[in-house]
DNA sequence: CAGGCG
DNA sequence: CCTGG
């Protein structure tokens, strides 16, 4: 089946998908693969078409994408509308097409809370491992995938278990979430309807989210695009290409100080009145930029 | 040593 | 503080 691009509408799955802000999707010779909202999807792009196969109906499917893809947004617009100095906009140039996901909510809420304190590959491990114990098993084209795990399977998981998906201290904060949300299942449902403040208090009601998880999901699940999240990454970025000053250090060992929650509310209100209520985009344009200027520093 | 949180 | 890359 294939899905035709509008030319106004620029999109590159690979950048969409490579940039770090969905943890199940594998690359296997051209065709991407994953497993989202209980179907597997294999998926391609062809410059203006995007090919892709599912185990599901084909026409659920690519409305699921238009949407899932955010084909929606008028990205030539947002992109003007952030473009403001040329670090920014050679990441514009060179990651062009990159869109925001419009991920599940549960499942981003659950992925957020594991991806603290850690990498990527870990993050990937763990979210994989999780479905394997506790989602169901999907077979699609001879190849075995598992769904993501349903808020009461993880809720009535053992601690032990979830630990040994490789969460560790995290384990408990996933359990006592889980738990809340078995507890009231609309209440993910009711987050929809709140603004970008509420819905960001309401998130950080629940066990293992802060600032940074509570932004990262409502940006990438709850439609925010003016969420703008910040991590170590996306800290260095502020400091060394806007702010033009050091991060703040201890004396002695030169490290870098942790960041504190009034830091992180002055990096956003800033990267706000800088880039606008589209500052979520900016995030993760400036956020996929770092990543690889710095792995291709470490590999020289 | 890493894409924070309680 | 858990764990693995």
């Amino acid at each position: 089946m294939e899905l035709k691009l509008d030319e106004t509408r620029p999109f590159n799955l690979d950048h969409t998908l490579s940039c770090g802000q969905v943890f199940r999707w594998e690359k296997i010779d051209r065709w991407w693969e994953g497993v989202v909202e209980g179907n597997v999807i294999r998926i391609t792009q062809e410059r203006d078409r995007l090919l892709f196969r599912t185990n599901h109906s084909a026409e659920d499917c690519a409305e699921f994408l238009k949407n899932y893809l955010r084909l929606d947004d008028d990205l030539p617009m947002i992109l003007s509308s952030i473009d403001k100095d040329s670090w920014v906009n050679s990441a514009i140039q060179k990651f062009h097409g990159l869109r925001l996901i419009r991920q599940n909510p549960w499942e981003c809420l659950i992925s957020y809370i594991c991806a603290t304190n850690t990498n990527i590959p870990a993050i990937k491990n763990r979210i994989l491992e999780l479905s394997k114990r506790f989602g169901d098993e999907v077979t699609f084209e001879d190849k075995v995938f598992y769904t993501f795990p349903e808020p009461q399977e993880l809720a009535e998981a053992d601690l032990d278990e979830l630990k040994s998906c490789g969460l560790g201290y995290r384990a408990k904060y996933v359990l006592k979430t889980a738990k809340k949300i078995k507890a009231s299942p609309d209440l993910l449902k009711a987050f929809k309807s709140l603004e970008y403040e509420e819905l960001r208090k309401g998130l950080l009601s629940l066990a293992g989210v802060g600032p940074k998880v509570a932004d990262c999901i409502t940006l990438f699940a709850f439609d925010k695009l003016e969420a703008f999240p910040i991590d170590v990454w996306v800290r260095r970025v502020m400091y060394q290409r806007y702010l033009k000053k050091e991060i703040p250090q201890y004396p002695k060992t030169g490290r870098a100080k942790p960041l504190t929650g009034s830091e992180y509310d002055e990096l956003r209100s800033f990267a706000w009145r800088y880039f606008g209520k589209y500052a979520g985009y900016a995030q993760q344009y400036l956020f996929y930029h770092i990543r690889i200027e710095e792995s291709r520093r470490m590999s020289g």
